[in-house]
DNA sequence: ATTGGGACCTGCTCGC
DNA sequence: TGCGAGCAGGTCCCAA
């Protein structure tokens, strides 16, 4: 599942190979079940054609969208959903089962998003959107940047009687957390998932401020977590390496590395929680 | 306004 | 061995 630093890593990746790059084409492979992942674009050859010749300047991160920015101004978006893979490879290669959209470089190289689930999106904004839409997701803070502190998580969290975990979920109040990394951030700090997200105190927001900005930092510096499914991979192929350092996530009945109790699972949000019942309360 | 639940998807695992 | 049920979850949408 591409969370915050599956993205980030995907997109440093990407950045010296493609900036610069020009595109050829832009190509939709047939699928005879429909495929949706062209997003708020009302003609998906206008969307093509559109992206054809022209040249990537940057590629950004915002939350978890990728950001390739377009010489004529215009900006394609792509979000990796649940099961979304782009593999940078060359033309020649045969290509993958559940390809939903190709990126074929000037020079024979290519972009390929992969995705099984079919949740990944792809938006293409215009400049003058960018301008009116400055935030067209409505995402929160990002968690890495300096003006995201303690007061700024408690002043969302005010209030809130959700378990806190749900809040962490929405990309609202902070952006680019997913179920791996906030299972995480909440052992860190010591607080239950279940938590009415009102009831931290100041010590507590400043602790899973922290305890957000560490975990995200080393699952950046490992190159994400590819969990049991092996769903996410570099832009090579490659696993990432968080996995091996997961306290919670994904290990039910396992021990606590804090204390030994077994990690228990339990259910928030439509998804699964996992976390130590002893030391996080 | 906030919160919970279903829909969207497909591949995989599990139990019978 | 085969089959269906259940599960995985990011985001959107609707209802309470």
């Amino acid at each position: 599942m591409p969370e915050l630093p599956e993205v980030e890593t995907i997109r440093r990746e990407l950045a010296p190979r493609i900036a610069g790059k020009k595109i050829k084409r832009v190509v939709i492979p047939p699928d005879p079940r429909g495929c949706r992942v062209i997003r708020r674009y009302p003609c998906r050859r206008r969307f093509l054609s559109r992206l054809a010749g022209r040249t990537i300047t940057s590629v950004g991160r915002r939350a978890k969208y990728l950001l390739f920015d377009l010489d004529d101004g215009r900006v394609l978006i792509l979000h990796l959903g649940m099961s979304g893979q782009l593999l940078f490879r060359p033309r020649s290669a045969p290509r993958f089962s559940h390809t939903r959209l190709v990126i074929r470089f000037a020079g024979g190289d290519e972009l390929c998003f992969v995705d099984p689930r079919k949740f990944g999106e792809a938006y293409l904004f215009s400049a003058a959107e960018e301008d009116t839409l400055v935030n067209p997701f409505a995402l929160g803070p990002e968690p890495l940047d300096r003006g995201y502190t303690a007061s700024r998580l408690r002043e969302s969290l005010s209030g809130r009687k959700g378990p806190i975990k749900a809040v962490l979920l929405d990309q609202k109040v902070v952006a680019g957390l997913g179920n791996i990394y906030t299972d995480e951030a909440l052992f860190r700090s010591g607080i239950s998932p279940l938590r009415p997200a009102g009831s931290l105190s100041g010590e507590e927001a400043r602790k899973l401020v922290k305890s957000i900005r560490e975990v995200l930092r080393e699952a950046i510096r490992c190159r994400g977590t590819s969990a049991a499914d092996r769903q996410y991979v570099t832009t090579a192929g490659a696993l990432g390496g968080f996995q091996e350092r997961l306290d919670v996530y994904q290990r039910p009945d396992r021990p606590c590395p804090r204390c030994g109790a077994p990690i228990a699972t339990t259910r928030v949000a439509g998804r699964t929680a996992h976390f130590c019942p002893r030391c996080q309360v």
